[in-house]
DNA sequence: TAGGGTGTTCGCCGTTCAGCGAACATCGCA
DNA sequence: TGCGATGTTCGCTGAACGGCGAACACCCTA
């Protein structure tokens, strides 16, 4: 029998990030996932690398790793992001066709961010 | 001599209300702004109603008037209405086309709210 | 199998925010 | 001149949020 139904083939033996249906994410909790500047930061940070490029430990903000992973969480629950276990790193992508389709030109301005 | 420089001809006297300059609102502060509730009711019933039609103390909200009277506040820092002195009453109008150029697509998507 | 690297969770702290009642201020009108 | 209506301001409270360190879990490699 398959491992468990929550892990795929070859994937990490942690938790498997749980990833949000973006029809599900209510409005409030995509404005207030980008209204922090820290999150933000990552955002765009993603926005302008190339899918799974990023770990989470690489991104340069001023926090400690604790409240960077708390700022993760948040940006997956908004939708705004997807996680992929590989070896001990955590890789990033930013859902951007999806999250864009579900709020218009909302990414677009936390990206640009005047 | 004139009463006080504050104030226009006619006007109420009393504190005139301050308007944000929509270019230097911040859009963390748009952001936090349309992330609550209520506000975001307040400003789907402006969107629905014509100029200056709407008193302060007409919305249909669930808060005492002490606690909408803050909502109206954050709603003028973030550059999303404006107010006019009318005798006692205090009428809005929603800065629609300014805040649309400021932040393209955001009030939409609020009075959307999906 | 031991250890370094990576990320999460837990408990705690201080700040911010939405809510309230009470008191105050102003306006129009009786 | 007084009074009802309308909003604002002032404390206060409880909940939520961002931050931290410590402890834990997992992966890879030496």
């Amino acid at each position: 029998m398959t491992p468990t139904p929550e892990r795929a083939a070859g994937a990490s033996h942690r938790a498997a990030p749980l990833h949000a249906d973006l029809d599900q994410v209510p409005l409030e909790t995509a404005l207030l996932a980008l209204a922090d500047p820290v999150r933000r930061t990552i955002v765009r940070t993603l926005a302008n690398a190339a899918d799974w490029e990023r770990a989470c430990g690489s991104f340069d903000v001023p926090v400690t790793k604790a409240t960077l992973s708390r700022h993760f969480a948040i940006l997956r629950e908004a939708g705004l992001l997807e996680q992929r276990d590989a070896g001990p790193k955590r890789l990033n992508r930013l859902r951007r066709p999806e999250f864009e389709a579900r709020f218009p030109g909302l990414l677009e301005l936390a990206l640009s961010d005047r």
